[in-house]
DNA sequence: TGTACATCAGTGAACGCGCGTTCACTGATGTAC
DNA sequence: TGTACATCAGTGAACGCGCGTTCACTGATGTAC
């Protein structure tokens, strides 16, 4: 045991109870959330590498290859746990606004542009595109990732097209629209990653989602 | 010498000309381009280091020193390139349309994207906000960093303005708007670097450029 | 009910690799005399 | 015009580090008899 130690004066050492027998699949879970804090943390899939993930579960590092393959397994599953929690936060934000459309759909944009200020690294991981390159050397297929974002988008165009159902909206095609002002939000959510140095304007905001959502100022 | 050497019965030895006494300048403008070279092929800021780009260069790699500090300084001289070509193909965009400035504008937006899907990885590098996070360890400041798309900005915000001048555009606080859709360009951005797989809507791009810019279809 | 044993969950040492950084050095070249 | 020398532009070996990966292993635990 090399690690979960330090030399101090005082030893600290971790203690992790051996899983029971059956029950190894719950270390699966504690390296996902493990590499998902490091990301977190640093904002460097770098970060994250093998040796890093086992000292924060407090395993040995060879433990991991029962439950992933390679390095970027791992990366995958804690992007795919974000999404997860980046579709949930949206879906909950739509139903809380249950009677207007249009309120629903700026809930859901705040919610979104939320979600890259509090968890600037996830999202960056997410949406910056980090992964093309990396992809040839390992196991995953394009497809994996490009799934990965789709029920996410599946909440913004369903609200904004309840807005054009309520008449608040007018779109001659509602998907490509959403993914319109997808774009916007995405660009507005680089404002939340960025340092703050920037002079962004005040009501930057509305000045992407609303012509881009089709909707009146308030 | 252990570079610039293939193990493949033939060997290869790089030749580099020393430069001469009073040039060793020249050295840091090498380094800079290896940088961006390595840069554009992997996208991976992590690809660029001291070694590699020593080997590049055709160097040892303490013949780094006298040039650069650090990494960081390798890879923020490099980043600093290149923002300084977009803002002079921005620039060039902007002088070809001279008479209507509608066009002008859409020239400017349709260049940026073009860097973008031209130059992916160093885009990517640009604006991904790779660099807050690493800041930390380095002698960058964080005003270096936004300092350096702001001339390329201003040849969006003039475009913009010369709209709003000519009564095309109508706009209450151009250089809001013109970060507007900046935040719309970079969003747009991320379709051409992303794998292509995700469906986007085929004009999007007017989808997102005509609202922000405040502009009729064409 | 007791016990032998197969299996599960994980360990610890070792390997070769590329990395950043240091150090003392070398050989060409311009310049002072 | 010739030569000694300081300086410049880099070199090459070495260091310690963290990494991914391999290998033989250990000890607890559930199960078959």
């Amino acid at each position: 045991m090399t690690e979960g130690e330090r030399s101090e004066g005082i030893r600290i050492r971790v203690v992790r109870v051996r899983n029971r027998r059956g029950e190894g699949g719950r270390l699966r879970d504690e390296i996902i959330d493990a590499a998902a804090e490091l990301l977190d943390e640093t904002g460097d899939q770098h970060a994250v590498t093998l040796r890093s993930v086992a000292r924060r579960v407090g395993i040995a590092t060879p433990s991991i290859y029962p439950h992933f393959p390679d390095r970027l397994a791992i990366l995958l599953a804690a992007v795919q746990g974000e999404f997860t929690g980046l579709e949930r936060a949206l879906g909950a934000a739509a139903e809380q606004e249950v009677t207007d459309p249009r309120r629903r759909l700026l809930a859901v944009c705040e919610t979104y542009l939320d979600f890259a200020e509090h968890h600037p690294q996830r999202y960056r991981m997410m949406f910056g595109g980090l992964w093309a390159p990396t992809l040839e050397h390992s196991s995953l297929t394009e497809t994996d990732l490009v799934m990965l974002g789709a029920p996410s988008m599946l909440v913004l165009v369903e609200a904004l097209d309840a807005c054009v159902a309520a008449g608040t909206v007018a779109s001659d095609h509602v998907s490509a629209d959403a993914t319109a002002l997808w774009a916007g939000l995405h660009g507005l959510a680089h404002r939340r990653i960025v340092p703050p140095s920037y002079s962004w304007p005040e009501n930057i905001t509305e000045r992407v989602i609303l012509p881009l959502a089709r909707l009146d100022a308030a």
